[in-house]
DNA sequence: GCGACAG
DNA sequence: ATCTTGTCGC
């Protein structure tokens, strides 16, 4: 259900840079993206002990019950070793493969990394995002790249992420005194939306259903074919 | 040069 | 990411 350009595999860190330096100008920086999505992806990796295995998961949740409308999973190998900076290259083919199973076409993506809040601006959500030509954020959990001050400790606020002069993202705290997550621009969003968004998809928990109801599923699968 | 480094 | 005891907090 969800299409796709050609996603190309690099042999190596050389060929990885090369790619991301060709794509990057393709991301859609000005969205500013849905500001009703019906329904959002959430998209998510477990691995094996000793990391030879894993499974991608994609959940698609109706954003007015926020409750799991279609699933999708894909078991295989990681597809790349796991560099900093490079890390979409190790799990995007998985993740393709799992929406390329999906019936439904989700609105927007939420990923479990970062978009633009990445050394070169290109981050697993912008990859993600340019791949399918779906409006994509991405959320991670621990910083990459970025000074940051604040924000506040009540939900809802949120301070700019700044990386080499320039606001790459936003440190959200959607519950109050917990640890804050960082949201960044995947593809064809703005960040305020983007913020907006997870905001909405967080109204319990500090992670997004989207990506809670994704992280079981791979892990429940990654279980059952062991 | 040394350390840090999404998942 | 995953391996894991105890521990802190509500």
């Amino acid at each position: 259900m969800v299409g796709q350009v050609g996603y190309e595999q690099p042999a190596d860190v050389a060929a990885a840079l090369a790619i991301q330096d060709r794509l990057w100008p393709l991301v859609d920086l000005v969205g500013p993206g849905p500001t009703a999505p019906a329904r959002v992806a959430g998209l998510d990796v477990a691995y094996a002990e000793g990391g030879d295995r894993l499974a991608a998961a994609v959940t698609v949740l109706d954003t007015a019950t926020l409750t799991v409308v279609d699933e999708a999973v894909s078991v295989g190998r990681p597809a790349f070793p796991y560099v900093p900076g490079l890390f979409a290259f190790r799990e995007v083919p998985a993740l393709l493969d799992a929406l390329r199973r999906l019936r439904t076409l989700p609105d927007l993506l939420v990923c479990d990394g970062h978009g633009l809040a990445h050394p070169r601006r290109f981050g697993l959500a912008c990859h993600l995002g340019v791949v399918t030509g779906l409006p994509a954020v991405g959320v991670g959990k621990t910083p990459l790249v970025g000074t940051w001050s604040g924000p506040a400790e009540r939900r809802g606020a949120w301070a700019p992420l700044v990386d080499g002069g320039e606001v790459v993202g936003g440190v959200v705290r959607t519950r109050d005194g917990v640890k804050p997550v960082f949201v960044s621009v995947g593809h064809r969003m703005s960040l305020e939306n983007a913020i907006a968004q997870v905001l909405a998809l967080a109204p319990r928990f500090r992670l997004p259903e989207t990506t809670r109801t994704a992280d079981r599923l791979c892990r429940d699968a990654l279980a059952a074919v062991a």
